[in-house]
DNA sequence: GCGACAG
DNA sequence: ATCTTGTCGC
């Protein structure tokens, strides 16, 4: 899977914030969704002992939630950990994975944010606009934004405001379970974007696409630790 | 000035 | 994120 846009990646502060500014206007925030038969799941981690970072992207059937395809790849850290820039430091092993799988994904369920971001460009929707693809931003903690905490409920939501706006949902995805941190990453509705988390949270806080990219990751930083 | 701050 | 320690639930 190719990406539609490139850009370059050895970027300053200041470089990236500019560039995030110009690429935010690139987000579309409403469904344009065909058929949804594939959802895939994106994790990065750090490896210690190499100074490297390890990506891996899994393809889940939407239906079964069962793997279809998955791929793995190793890249050299170029960027430190900004919050707000979090994207400059794990998109570029994201998109060497993207590139390795031979199906194109109809979604793709990101392990932070989208727009509820404090320019709005979050790394799901960063991700969207580069592949040109439907994302979510599915965080474990919000990054902005205040929110009332939502009823105890699976299912219950309630909006995360920012500036007078809002930018996403604290979502629950299981009864009594710390809610996660829903947004519109690109092509894709808030709404929608809700309905999928949920579809994909059946049992589990965290969508099956974050749990199965996440423990093919941990599996490689396990493997090479002996 | 101080705290907060995706992973 | 990762690592460590402690506590609780299965």
């Amino acid at each position: 899977m190719e990406p539609v846009n490139e850009h370059p990646w050895n970027l300053d502060v200041e470089e990236a914030l500019l560039l995030q500014q110009k690429l935010a206007t690139c987000v579309i925030q409403e469904d344009s969704l065909q058929k949804i038969e594939t959802v895939a799941g994106v994790d990065v981690a750090y490896h210690p002992v190499s100074d490297a970072l390890i990506a891996a992207v899994v393809v889940l059937d939407a239906v079964t939630l069962h793997p279809v395809q998955s791929v793995r790849v190793e890249d050299q850290v170029h960027f430190p950990y900004i919050p707000g820039l979090f994207s400059f430091r794990e998109l570029p092993p994201i998109i060497k994975a993207m590139k390795k799988l031979t199906l194109r994904p109809d979604l793709i369920v990101c392990d932070g944010q989208g727009i509820a971001h404090p320019r709005r460009f979050g790394l799901a929707s960063h991700l969207g606009v580069l592949f040109d693809v439907p994302t979510i931003g599915c965080g474990k903690t919000r990054l902005v934004g205040s929110a009332q905490e939502p009823g105890q409920k699976r299912g219950d939501f309630t909006p995360l405001v920012d500036d007078d706006e809002v930018i996403g949902s604290l979502l629950r995805t299981q009864d009594h379970i710390k809610p996660v941190c829903v947004s519109i990453g690109h092509r894709i509705s808030l709404a929608t974007a809700r309905d999928w988390i949920l579809k994909l949270s059946p049992r589990y806080r965290l969508p099956e696409t974050t749990r199965q990219s996440d423990q093919l990751v941990r599996r490689a930083l396990a493997q090479s630790r002996q």
